[in-house]
DNA sequence: ACAAAAAATGTAAACGGTTACATTTTTTTT
DNA sequence: AAAAAAAATGTAACCGTTTACATTTTTTGT
């Protein structure tokens, strides 16, 4: 592949001319710079932009660290990191670590060797201690789902409690009075966030949510699926379903009906996430809109604005780093079957919510 | 960050001998090896793999174009060059490009510009003589879901007409008759091979699919409602309809049921792709099983090799670059509604296609 | 037409690694 | 214990850029 100097010598200049036609430095003859275009495409000339970073010290890279890109999820956190990106004329390195800690210090270790400009991590295994080690000594890195008092200034996270508060306060308006649960298994805050908010919601209406009431499974469809049928198999009856994210209140949802259960008129399902197949499946989700394509720009910004120490792009006072998730009702939730009568959804106040 | 230079300097050692370290090469005596490895944890030392990558012209790097990561059908496909990339010690580096044959072309050219050791190119708009031009120059670059004869060697693809086809078959040994297809308005082959393969199976029955028949939309859902609605504004009678991709079919299906079609008991729908969105649909989706992660490993693969002139991992003998869709069956397509009785589908049948 | 000022171009060092080859140190052989 | 062989380490060139500074060329003013 051509170089500068073969573009330097064919077209009988110095490098450092060339180099200035490659960065439209104004200081070259029109005459120069038309000569130099030409030879560049007549050679089909690509600057390397690795050597560039090694003299500019910097990358125009953004890394990302997630479990899966073809879960939705984090297929729309890479969107976000993207759509930054590109507003900056950078590039996304895309890195995926596969359920194990290791795998995900491995995968830092990569965009750090890489010298991104800032790297965005969602880890759902490292250790809070691990990271806060990292981020204090490569400020550019940014924690994204979870709060680490120690790092806050580098993490942007969703406020899971009063998202779990909302599932269980929207529940509570529908009457429902018999509650399940089915949580993601994984050893990460999310879960224990959400059920918690949903716990002290049911508290201030002296209700409870006991122990046999809630399973793990994988955060996945097949996780609610097997999660229901175990609530199923050890005889609990309730009327309302929180899970902790989409893929599982689809997989419930399919276990439910299964088992001869009609979703919503015999239990109530709702969801967590709003990825958009809340919105394809059938009924469609009432779920918890998580705002991970805006949580995954501003984490994007912060960290290129770390790395240039530049705050101005940035207001604080605009955005915190805490995002508050909205109750989207669809139609997997209805009024609890013994109760009042229903009173069905309007489809354009659904539609609104959107 | 601590440079190779800190590093020697502290270990009052050569950067060649901390070279040697970083590389595992033997030559280094444990003694030093030892001394060195905690100095470069002490300094917290990354080795700079851009530097690397001018010395050893290698950049352990995947290119990517695709038109929106956060489609499923094109996460998928970065998860499957994600996976050769991993095995490769690589990382994959992403560009989307928005929807114009300026913004695929500036993507490539930002990869090639990075010395991505292969690049693999999803193009919706760029000419193919645009695409043989890169191949020729570079050819590294691999593309997908193209077949462009005169760089056959680096395209790897779907037989769409032959999915068209299988469409048909099963539509038509459900006893349908009356068609309808909804299709990708973008300026790609796709749509036209799908529908010219569809058109070929119902010649040989004697029917046909005039061009009222079939009405363009965007790739997604919003466009097959608004396609299936503009059939239906037509006055198209069908029973039969068959949709470019998934994301169509749902849309299809909502707007079908919005105007009061059942789907399949009235109206039997097939998708293609087999994003798992198929999966999670009411009804589930017949459709066409796209290898989309297959291929994206294959051509992964392929561009790996082609960099290194090492054809030795992949035996072309078992692999074609043209790959085959499969029909799967699930539950949007049934017996035409006049026809003989409908014959249920197994649903362990269903599951075992998976 | 000439000097001075301005503009264009060139030279060379740096960026952070790898690696062939030279040199030094250690080990083995006698 | 000295010589030879082997192993470890160091030196320096190179990879492809950018850029401060030096030099040359062109333009301007008189």
């Amino acid at each position: 592949m051509a170089t500068i100097k073969d573009v330097a010598r064919e077209a009988k200049v110095s490098i450092a001319t060339v180099s200035r036609v490659i960065n439209q430095d104004d200081k070259v003859r029109d005459k120069t710079r038309e000569h130099v275009l030409s030879v560049m495409k007549a050679l089909g000339y690509q600057v390397n932009v690795n050597a560039r970073a090694l003299s500019t010290q910097k990358t125009a890279t953004l890394g990302l660290v997630v479990p899966d890109i073809s879960d939705p999820f984090f297929a729309c956190l890479a969107k976000g990191v993207d759509s930054i990106a590109r507003q900056h004329q950078s590039q996304v390195l895309l890195c995926t670590a596969q359920n194990s800690s290791d795998s995900e210090q491995q995968a830092i270790d990569s965009l750090l060797q890489r010298r991104c400009d800032g790297i965005i991590l969602y880890c759902t295994h490292l250790a809070d201690s691990a990271l806060i080690d990292i981020v204090q000594r490569y400020s550019n890195v940014v924690v994204v789902a979870r709060n680490i008092p120690e790092i806050a200034e580098n993490c942007i996270y969703l406020d899971d409690e009063l998202g779990g508060q909302l599932a269980a306060e929207h529940l509570l308006a529908l009457s429902h009075s018999r509650f399940a649960s089915i949580m993601s298994e994984l050893p990460i805050q999310d879960p224990k966030l959400r059920l918690s908010g949903f716990k002290t919601a049911l508290d201030k209406q002296a209700l409870t949510l006991t122990e046999e009431q809630v399973v793990y499974g994988t955060p996945d469809q097949l996780g609610g699926e097997q999660a229901v049928n175990s609530l199923l198999k050890n005889q609990q009856t309730f009327t309302a379903l929180f899970a902790y994210n989409d893929a599982m209140a689809i997989g419930a949802i399919s276990a439910l009906e299964e088992a001869g259960f009609k979703v919503p008129d015999d239990i109530s399902v709702i969801g967590f996430d709003d990825i958009y197949l809340a919105h394809y499946s059938r009924p469609k989700l009432t779920t918890l809109h998580y705002p991970v394509e805006a949580i995954a720009k501003h984490a994007a910004l912060l960290a290129i604005n770390k790395h240039s120490n530049k705050y101005s792009q940035l207001d604080k006072t605009v955005h915190s780093h805490r995002y508050q998730p909205i109750l989207v009702e669809r139609q997997s939730t209805v009024f609890a079957p013994t109760a009042a009568p229903k009173q069905s959804l309007n489809e354009s106040q659904i539609e609104r919510q959107n």
